[in-house]
DNA sequence: ATAGGGTTAG
């Protein structure tokens, strides 16, 4: 390795930095692929393009370029190397790079290496950020103030600590140790992978700082566990406007309040500050909170960025209490559409974060379109839009997507297993799931977790095997949780066996959560069987700890308002005009033919009452306020807080047929998408 | 140019 030639290239730096050479280029015995002729401005001005494949293809044309122009044109070719990023294309660069023999440097080679070396930096590619440099100072090439902060930068993210001793002794030598950026890097990388003494000697010395300094110090004691020392520093702060920093290290060591206190008193407020807070708000489920401190930056400024945009979107990811932990439609074109109007720079964890949200909201075709214009994707990403066509119920899509993600050479991980697993369950694709199942660990060598299990009981069950789906629990080698079992007893109720849930609701050890809402499903079974005492005998136990039935809940945005309806309410101030056109709803479905499907109904009661509760679920009652409050084609959008029952499911078919509207809803595990009389899930689920 | 804020699971 030419590491350790360092120091003695440093300490005898070659004479002339520049020099004009109209040599023919030597390529080093790499060959062109192509001959075409272009200019490499050409190529360089056509920029975006495909997939990181199609970029390095690109970049051999240019070198093909460079072979007939001469080595002037080694410079573009390295810059647009640069410029792509990934470690292939980096290498591609060095390459080149290596075969320079010392008279073909040109005018602009310190540029092309700053640039080479920032390219490095970025990638976290140290090593070779390193290389570029040894090379540089073998071929002469004078490093300038520009060159250190990104070498140094490279030598922090890989935590190359003797490296960076070395490359700090070069600046001394070099006389650069008092330009204020290099002396900055200088104090993050000492925080960083050193000492915070010599860190804080170095700021010490300092003849003038600015706010990156007092931030590399800041951030670099509170991340190095020395929370006094970065609060007396600011007092001592000759201006106001770093405070990020502290927040964000008292957020973190749970001072809430203090780090509140401060943001209110921080009368200068910029943009990192603004996504500090917001992104702890964020984290501590707050989405309320999080969205007021947007609608601020949107009032006053700063402009929110990229990273403010992320935030947003686990904002309304989060925003439970209407949406039920759903995103909501709403929010996410917003969202969206601000980013595009204001042309806030994207970026692949952006795109994936807008195609998971829009996947999640009901609106998996945005969902798609974004996925396709993007040109990196990672894991994620493909997870990402796997899980659209999984919630959305498009198994058949969801595998396909699979298989063109592994002809990408993309590898899955185990989130990617949970969205393919829930796809076949969602489509009754048993048999494929299986098999997916198998792989995990044969192909993938990922072991499954209890999640994975839980995607394959409910894919048994939903398909009605369920002395398979028990058996498969009886042989896990980890121990099955209450969701486990309540996606079982979930299954006995859709294929009514009375049996296999008594034993199922006997092996959870306490009737404890409330919130997977299993005694609520048990108490159904036997209601849809008319086993009325042993219904009584369930809710007994219920109220005996204290326990609740989650009310049926529905909530549908019209004009940006979000309307939420209970089962049975009438406290909406539109109550009668909805009670209207709920009666002409059910009239137009009985002519159409449909007939109550009074199991449905889960109390004792007699058929004229389950009737009338049945047409108060919340659901209707969310459909008809949609109907009559929004324009005629307008699609109605409907989210559940539990699942949605037979009856309503077959009503929103019909009244997607009679209105000629499209509805979806969607429940607490998917969305159904209703058209022309048709569910989008085959009335499967 | 250097630092600070960031996505993901039934």
């Amino acid at each position: 390795m030419a590491l350790s030639s360092l120091a003695t290239l440093c300490s005898s730096p070659p004479v002339s930095a520049v020099r004009d050479s109209p040599a023919v280029s030597n390529l080093n015995g790499l060959s062109p692929v192509a001959d075409d002729a272009a200019a490499p401005s050409a190529f360089l001005r056509s920029g975006g393009g495909g997939g990181g494949g199609g970029d390095l293809k690109e970049i051999k044309q240019l070198h093909c370029c460079v072979a007939k122009k001469g080595p002037t044109h080694n410079n573009e070719l390295i810059a647009k190397c640069a410029e792509v990023g990934t470690p292939e294309s980096l290498d591609y660069a060095l390459k080149v790079f290596e075969g320079w023999k010392e008279d073909e440097c040109v005018a602009g080679s310190l540029f092309v290496c700053n640039s080479l070396i920032r390219a490095c930096s970025f990638a976290g590619l140290g090593e070779r950020a390193i290389l570029v440099f040894v090379r540089m100072l073998e071929m002469g090439v004078m490093p300038d103030k520009y060159t250190f902060p990104f070498l140094l930068s490279a030598c922090t993210k890989v935590s190359w600590f003797r490296e960076g001793v070395q490359v700090h002794g070069a600046i001394v030598k070099m006389g650069f140790a008092g330009d204020m950026f290099v002396a900055n890097t200088l104090i993050h990388f000492h925080f960083e992978c050193g000492d915070v003494v010599d860190g804080r000697r170095l700021f010490d010395k300092m003849p003038e700082r600015n706010v990156v300094s007092w931030t590399s110090l800041i951030c670099g004691y509170s991340r190095r566990d020395c929370p006094k020392e970065a609060v007396s520093l600011f007092f001592d702060m000759p201006n106001g406007h770093m405070v990020s920093a502290l927040v964000d290290m008292y957020m973190k060591c749970g001072a809430f309040v203090t780090a509140k206190r401060i943001f209110d008193c921080c009368v200068e407020r910029n943009l990192v500050l603004y996504n500090t807070i917001m992104s702890h708000y964020v984290k501590r489920g707050m989405a309320r909170e999080a969205l007021a401190v947007l609608d601020e930056m949107l009032e006053q400024g700063p402009q929110p960025d990229r990273v403010t945009m992320l935030s947003a979107i686990s904002a309304s990811a989060a925003l439970n209490e209407l949406f039920f932990g759903k995103a909501c439609h709403g929010l996410a074109k917003w969202i969206y559409h601000y980013t595009e109007e204001n042309a806030i720079e994207r970026d692949m964890l952006l795109d994936t974060a807008f195609v998971d949200m829009f996947g999640r909201c009901g609106d998996p075709k945005m969902a798609v379109q974004i996925f396709e214009k993007m040109e990196k994707r990672d894991v994620s990403s493909w997870t990402a839009i796997i899980c659209a066509m999984a919630t959305e119920g498009n198994g058949k899509q969801a595998l396909e997507l699979f298989k063109e993600m592994l002809t990408q050479g993309v590898e899955p991980d185990d989130v990617t297993f949970v969205g393919l697993l829930t796809a076949c369950s969602h489509s009754g694709l048993v048999e494929q799931g299986r098999r997916l199942f198998q792989s995990m660990e044969e192909v993938y060598g990922i072991s499954p977790k209890v999640v994975h299990y839980g995607c394959v009981v409910d894919l048994l069950g939903r398909a009605g095997l369920l002395e398979e789906a028990l058996d498969f629990i009886k042989s896990m080698p980890i121990e099955p949780n209450d969701i486990i079992w309540g996606s079982l007893l979930s299954s006995c109720r859709t294929h009514k066996n009375v049996e296999i849930a008594a034993y199922a609701a006997n092996r959870i050890p306490e009737l404890t959560s409330d919130r997977t809402g299993i005694p609520v499903v048990l108490s159904n079974i036997y209601a849809s069987e008319g086993k009325w005492s042993e219904v009584a005998k369930v809710r007994l136990k219920m109220k005996e700890r204290g326990m609740h039935k989650v009310p049926g809940s529905s909530s549908t945005e019209v004009n940006g308002v979000v309307h939420q309806f209970s089962s049975g309410d009438e406290s909406h101030p539109e109550m009668s005009r909805i009670a209207l056109m709920l009666d002409e709803i059910n009239c137009k479905l009985r002519d159409a033919g449909h007939v109550p499907d009074l199991r449905n109904v889960l109390l004792d009661v007699d058929d004229h009452e389950k009737k009338f509760l049945l047409s108060r679920h919340s659901e209707k009652l969310a459909i008809a306020y949609t109907l009559i409050s929004t324009g005629q084609k307008m699609p109605v959008r409907v989210v559940k807080n539990l699942r949605t029952c037979s009856d309503c499911h077959t009503y929103a078919k019909l009244v997607s047929k009679v209105y000629d509207r499209e509805i979806s809803i969607r429940d607490n595990n998917r969305f159904h998408f209703f058209k022309e009389g048709f569910c989008s899930c085959g009335d499967f689920w």
